[in-house]
DNA sequence: CACCATTGTGTGATTGTGACACAATGATAA
DNA sequence: TTATCATTGTGTCACAATCACACAATGGTG
């Protein structure tokens, strides 16, 4: 029990130093063996898991809060990040009874009365995170999306209006190459789409997929192919940033 | 002076009982005179405008609060309300500098430190408002839309990427009538699309826009016709609720 | 070196959208 | 009463976008 009053002392000297009624959650997409993932931490001594976040320093950016908090977790500097939602029920959670979750006395309740909490999701490249603990947690790891536990506070609820402001904004932006490495085929982006969008694998039409993501023109295809399966190579493509940046001013 | 006083005790007495780093802003649209039209306040005592606002009550839920500070301003219970991003510079404003503008000693400074404000918009019917002002205004009224002055705070930024986020809703949801009288003709409000779209009159196509909007399958044709024009007189829609939920719930 | 899974690319059918046409009809005014 | 006019309700047609499918090309496998 000692090692939570250290954590108690750290947690209350950060939090003094932050604003008190708001903090930030971040659900972190990762996309791995065809599969969407989110990471997830697991509380100080406990079984329940939650999204990473954090709160803001009194003097910090709303914004800039939010890429730190995501640079601590993955260790991954520049991150497409986006604000989706603002969570404010008055009852979002319970300190108390969250304390006797973590298997800490109720009495020394040390969360906020009320807090109200803004929603980030992330987009990242899977091989480069790093994921990393924070003070209050054991242990931070990728979950597949459909096997996310029940966790602590309005997370579910959180995580899974992140994942529909992310379809919603997919079907208008093309955003799927952030979650692959710099280099990738035109499948593995399809795969992509096909999971954000819930759709089984082949569920969109591989021709009809490429000529249309072509067809925004910021794609550059390399001399380079990708070897190893036991067919055809197909070509390797990354995204042409001059191309995509005109292609963000032409469509934002 | 003494009138700031009163005004003091009175906000001091509010503000207790809130959050005090969290704020809402509103912006309210209306459509009048084939214009859309923002509701603003004058600050006490000055010529400076500014947004709708308020204050979030300790116990209160976020989006209740949203409706409450609506209905001081407005009158009216249903609103179409929508939060559409939370706005978290550290130096949205600066006290001191706002008490100067208002004719106030900038060391009275009531202003917290530091604010973080959630914006939300509204959609309104322009001939049930009655604009009220609160005790922090002299003045409430509508302004056209393109002829909104600079407003106090980073309350232009926030106007502005409200109506961003209305026209993005309004590609790809059908809110229209929410500024409409409960019975309207098509025509009405095709105008209100070419308004918002940032279209001219007859920018939409006519029959093009009719075919498109009964195709949702939600409007109710009434037996009723609109008269009083020298031409044929156009039929009186309205939303007919039990078809709108369900068309809401396919395409949401 | 034949085979196979997959790729690059094309084609024709279907659907959706945009531009336009025209008869029908309230009000107005001779 | 009736011709006129602006506007409405509705239909047509061309074009573009999307969809479903086809087939030759090719890197690895056995």
């Amino acid at each position: 029990m000692e090692k939570f009053i250290t954590v108690l002392q750290d947690i209350k000297t950060l939090f003094n130093r932050s604003l008190s009624e708001l903090s930030i959650d971040c659900v972190v997409f990762g996309f791995h063996d065809e599969q969407l993932k989110v990471l997830l931490l697991r509380a100080k001594g406990s079984d329940s898991w939650m999204l990473p976040g954090g709160w803001i320093l009194k003097t910090e950016h709303l914004e800039d809060a939010a890429y730190r908090i995501l640079k601590e977790r993955t260790g991954l500097d520049s991150i497409f990040l986006q604000q989706f939602h603002t969570f404010g029920a008055n009852n979002r959670y319970n300190g108390r009874e969250i304390m006797a979750r973590l298997g800490l006395p109720p009495e020394e309740n040390f969360f906020p009365e009320r807090a109200v909490s803004v929603g980030y999701y992330a987009l990242v490249e899977y091989s480069l995170v790093e994921p990393q603990i924070d003070m209050m947690t054991d242990e931070c790891r990728w979950w597949d999306l459909s096997e996310i536990p029940e966790l602590l506070f309005d997370h579910n609820e959180i995580a899974s209006r992140a994942l529909k402001a992310l379809r919603k904004q997919f079907d208008h932006e093309a955003l799927g190459f952030n979650l692959l490495p710099e280099k990738f085929t035109l499948v593995e982006l399809q795969r992509v789409y096909e999971t954000i969008l819930g759709l089984k694998k082949g569920g969109l039409d591989r021709g009809n997929f490429q000529k249309k993501i072509l067809g925004y023109g910021f794609l550059e295809r390399l001399d380079e192919r990708k070897t190893g399966g036991a067919h055809k190579s197909p070509y390797l493509y990354r995204i042409d940033p001059a191309k995509y940046g005109a292609y963000l001013r032409e469509n934002e």
